[in-house]
Parts: structure tokens; sequence; C-alpha cells
RNA sequence: GCGGAAUUGGUGAAGUGGUUAACACGCUAGAUUGUGGCUCUAGUAUGCAUGGGUUCGAUUCCCAUAUUUCGCCCCA
């Protein structure tokens, strides 16, 4: 037997219902916020996300899937969001407008060990926003998963928020890490050594070093935020407030990407019980991304969600959505006989909007009965050799429970006044 | 990349080094030859992830591989 690969998903029956509610549930909220949908291509080449993530990213370092295509081109199956729609927006010369607003819901791709609420192929939607650096915008990208958390009704989560300053109040912050972690290098852990030189940043959300002595007295984000810097996220949280969104000001939240500016955020499910994989979604600004790129300094930002972990959320809190199948019509046969006249009324009966189905099992007539049953279908239509002569249908009200004889010529309009919404 | 635990019909699962692999759901047929949901009866794994090995004999013990799951790291 041929097994999926690993930390892939077979999505089908309720999962599938499940992602095709949210997606539509989050195009709505798209709407509202005036996001448009976009779609770029599974594969880049690789130094779109080498670029663009950070080349000392632990994603790019050791979990992007790389291949080299039979043109001997380097590409990368995608591992998020951002760096391929900045990719886009660029190739596209987006920024002749003032402002573009996209969202996406995508499969990504990153070769790590899986677990529960993390895949080799997960589905991820986000949305961006290019060419502004207005802080309310901070909020409003905030304020869209709390929205859809909202919708959604579930309760068990928390917002984390912090700011990483612009360019030169991350400079000055990064040389004050480096001098402070410099004389004790040998107390830090392994990787922490590594990113001591490449991103110390990276130092303060290290778990394995975060019960150290080392790790209470160390120099805060907040006193190295030039005025502006300070000025802006005193901005951000006031406007957060206006969107009436609960967080707390976390200083050790830098994330794993390194295109980050200005403002991170965050989203835990606080759930009991919930795995170690509960951060459901993140973002923030990262208003240097588009230049590193090559593309005109552009401020954006934006988050990004995992499908799978929103889902595990719903169902830890027993939150059930998506509507229960159902059927308008069934169509039930006798015998053999009546298959082509079946035939016809199925096509007729599609085609003016129905939703219809038949046996194709040759299942006798209480066999077909429960397959009704089980599609929650609001009519059957049984045919027999009486109604196939005289077009005089049986019609059953599985709702009513009562049975009537119809016209084929009104069947239609019988429908029609009966299958309401 | 590192560590732990798993893998038995369509599904949830019990079980054992030795003739017929429990139970439940589901499915099929009948009781009920044009009316389902309830009930009753019968049927439903020549095989226990795959490939090796140990053994007179392996689904059971050992090894490898694949997948799942729970952690570490990291992230969504």
């Amino acid at each position: 037997m041929i097994q999926k690969p690993k930390g892939t998903q077979d999505i089908y029956g309720k999962k599938a219902k499940t992602i095709k509610y949210l997606e539509k549930l989050i195009e709505s909220v798209a709407e509202k916020y005036n996001f448009s949908y976009s779609r770029t291509p599974v594969f880049e080449r690789s130094e779109v996300f080498h670029r663009g993530v950070g080349d000392t990213t632990d994603i790019v370092t050791k979990e992007t899937y790389d291949f080299i295509d039979r043109g001997n081109r380097q590409m990368t199956l995608r591992p998020e969001g951002t760096a391929a729609l900045v990719r886009c927006f660029l190739e596209n010369k987006l920024y002749s407008e003032n402002i573009n607003k996209f969202w996406y819901f995508e499969p990504m791709f990153r070769y790590e060990r899986p677990q529960s609420g993390r895949f080799r192929e997960h589905y991820q939607f986000g949305f961006e926003v290019f060419g502004s650096n207005d802080p309310m915008l901070d909020a409003e990208i905030i304020s869209i998963p709390v929205t859809i958390y909202k919708l959604l009704g579930l309760k068990g989560i928390k917002v984390n928020v912090n700011t990483l300053g612009d360019a030169e109040s991350r400079k000055n912050y990064r040389i004050a890490l480096i001098n402070y972690f410099k004389p004790y290098i040998n107390d830090l852990c392994d990787d922490c050594k590594q990113r001591l030189e490449k991103n110390p940043l990276r130092i303060l959300d290290c778990k394995v070093d975060c019960e150290k002595e080392i790790m209470k007295n160390i120099p805060k984000m907040s006193d190295y935020l030039n005025d502006e810097s300070k000025v802006f996220f005193e901005s951000v949280k006031k406007y957060l407030d206006a969107y009436e969104i609960n967080y707390e000001v976390k200083d050790t939240l830098v994330r794993g990407l390194d295109y980050y500016t200005h403002t991170v955020f965050e989203v835990e499910a606080d759930i009991k019980g919930f795995g170690a994989q509960n951060v459901l979604c993140g973002g923030g600004r990262y208003n240097s991304l588009i230049k590193t790129l090559d593309g005109p300094d552009t401020p954006a930002l934006g988050f990004g969600m995992g499908v799978e972990r929103l889902m595990n959320a719903l169902e830890a809190e027993e939150i059930v959505v998506g509507d229960k199948k159902t059927l308008d019509c069934f169509i039930i046969t006798i015998s053999d006989n009546e298959k082509t006249y079946a035939a016809k009324l199925l096509y007729d009966l599609r085609i003016n909007g129905f939703s219809v189905d038949a046996d194709y099992l040759s299942k006798n007539l209480k066999g077909q009965f429960k397959e009704a049953d089980k599609y929650n279908s609001k009519f059957i239509i049984i045919l027999g050799e009486e109604e196939v002569k005289t077009g005089m249908l049986t019609v059953k009200d599985m709702i009513l429970k009562e049975e009537n004889k119809i016209y084929k010529e009104e069947i239609i309009d019988f429908l029609d006044m009966n299958v309401g919404d």
C-alpha cells in the first residue's frame, strides 16, 4: 500500500467541509475590510525566500523544500506567503497605485518533523497591505484575526504585541545585546551561540535559555527605541484600544522571520490541553522587505494564520462550523425499467437549480430510502411503472412525512415553492 | 535534525508464540414482493503497515523501512 508523504494530509469529508466554510468566512471578512484576493505560484526561485525571509532564519536554513528544475534553476516550494506576494507586487509594479490590500489562502511547505498542529504541507491564509505607514493599519491588521475568532465564537485566545522599532533602533539594540551577551557566551545554548553574531534578537525568545540568570537583566528594546519608533508604537496601541482589542505587550516577542520592523504580534491559543504548537497566527510590519528585494522603499505589513491550528482550536472548544449536508430531492426507482425516466428527471431538476441524487448501486427500496436519509433529503420522488406510464409522480415530503401526487409538468414549481432556505 | 509511543476488516477497537482473530458501529440480505428511520435474524478480516530474521510454527519476539502520534528545536 502506498502511503502519503510524511506530514501531508488527505482532505475530504468533515475536514474538507470545515476548510471550505472557513475559506468562505475569510473571504467575507476580506470583502468587509476591502482586501482583494490573490494567488502566487506554489514554487518560486529560491532567492525570493532566501533573501526575503532571511538567510539566518531556521525556515530558510533547514526547512525549505528546495529543488533544481530541469533547466538547472534553483527553486523552492513556498514556505510562507509574504515574500512571494512581495515578489508579485514588485514584478507587476503594483507600487504605482497608492495602496494595495491583498489576502490569500494557500498551501505552504516546510521540511519539518510533523507533530500536532505542524505539517510539511499545511494551509495558511493571510492578509497583507503594501504602501502605507499609518499605525492605524497595524491595529487594523491585528483586528482581522481577532474579528475572525469572534465570528467563529472562539474564546480561548491571547494577543501578544511588541515593537522592534525602525532600522536605527533595531541596529542600536542589536549592538547592545551583543555587548551584553558576549561575556556570557559560554552560558548560552549552542543555538544561541550561533545567533549572537547573526541575529541576537532571536536569543530573546529562546526556550532553552529563558530560565537562566543572564536572561533576567537583558537590555530592553524599549530603552533603545528612538523617539519616532516610540511615538509610532504608542499610536498603534491607541488604535488597538479603539478597535477594542485585548492585548498584552510582550517585550521578548521577536518572531523568527528577519523582515519585521516596528509592530510584531502573535495570537496564541489559550485552551487547556492544546498541543505545543499553540501560535495560531503571527505577523507584523515589514517596512524594509520590499527594498531588500530590490523594490522601491515601500512600507508594508500583514499576518498569516495556520488553518489546521485554527481547526484544532475550534475542535478543542467544541465549535462545529459548516452546515449539515442536505439534498433537495432523492429519486427512488422501483425497478431498472424506470431508470431512463429517472435520468431525464435528474437532468431536469438539476438544471433548474435543485440538488438531486439517485441510487447507482441497484439497491432495494429499503436501501434507497436509507440513502435518501443519509443525505437528509427534503423530498423523495418514487418512480414505478404506474408513475412512468401516467406522468403522475409520487412525491414524499420527508419533513412533513406526507405523500403527494404531482404532475411531472408541475414538479419544478412544486419544489420551488417547498424547498426554501 | 534529535528523543518517546504506536500501526489489527469500511470504522472504533479487544486479543494470543500453535486448529475457527472477541465486541460494537457500518454495510448487504431477509422478516416487510411500492415506502426508510425501531426491532429481530443471517452474512460481512484466507488476514493483524511493508520487507527481512529467529522458530517445527510469528499477527504476537528481533531488525530495517514507511506512515501516524507526542515532545525538543522552530513555526502557522
